[in-house]
DNA sequence: ATGGACCTTCCAGTTCAGGGGAAGGTCAAC
DNA sequence: GTTGACCTTCCCCTGAACTGGAAGGTCCAT
């Protein structure tokens, strides 16, 4: 499978695919005789491999480190296991301070709105923000 | 007061002020005779929007066009009003992602966490993520 | 034999909000 | 008179995950 085909086959670009390469995601793949890549069909289920880690918000640097342990002989359950619970304790943290900003806007930006902007204070920008 | 001064009393930098300047945010101040940039205390009050605006998840951009209204002479009310709305619905939007992403990572996790290692299939990376 | 669709490498740029550090001017204290 | 703490401009760097484009090689069909 060349690069072109196998971008199509995973939703993605050939640039992605050369980028990934270069950061250790893809293995360097075997080369035609005219220096093309040729993928095999183990490069597809990699690559969805990364895309899920990517919907589950992990960085490339972090899908990297379970592959590795893969290629390592490894299983990297326990390692998967470990950084899906810091990305949890992260994304409620997020969630937390989401809520709680988003409590404080809705009050600011209901007495920005009710304001009457001659009122508005002069010294300052605006009162609301 | 000095850019120094200006900086520890609004908890920044000295970067972080000439940044502003350059980028439109922070006008550009008298100059002492040695060169040197002389604020007024309605500096303060101006950095105090800034870092507001910016709890607030508005951009420095977006900061600024608030900012330029208000420099224009307008009061900038209905264009705050505006702008909050706008990353209301992003938080919005934001938080429901979140919601289920969390929902789906913590199925992935514990399907992970009680894996047996050895049953791990060899053909992909994690079967988890 | 030539056009277009591929592929290769390499270099550079994008966004965002600054940070690092050089080279030099200024000021107050000791 | 010299240290040390300021200040100035200038340019490049960061991180994340790509994206764009140039210059050139290859393959297939017409």
């Amino acid at each position: 499978m060349r690069i072109g085909e196998l971008a199509a086959a995973a939703g993605t670009t050939t640039k992605t695919l050369r980028f990934y390469e270069e950061a250790g995601l893809l293995p360097q793949t075997e080369r035609a005789a005219n220096g093309y890549r040729d993928y095999g069909p183990e490069a597809l289920s990699r690559l969805d491999f990364i895309r899920r880690g990517r919907v589950a918000g992990l960085t490339l640097a972090q899908i990297r480190e379970v592959i590795d342990i893969r290629d390592a002989g490894d299983a990297p359950c326990h390692h998967v296991y470990q950084l899906l619970t810091a990305r949890l304790v992260d994304i409620d943290r997020q969630i937390a301070d989401l809520d709680a900003l988003r409590a404080a806007l809705i009050q600011r930006r209901d007495q920005a709105g009710e304001a009457d902007p001659s009122s508005c204070p002069p010294d300052t920008v605006c009162r609301y923000v």
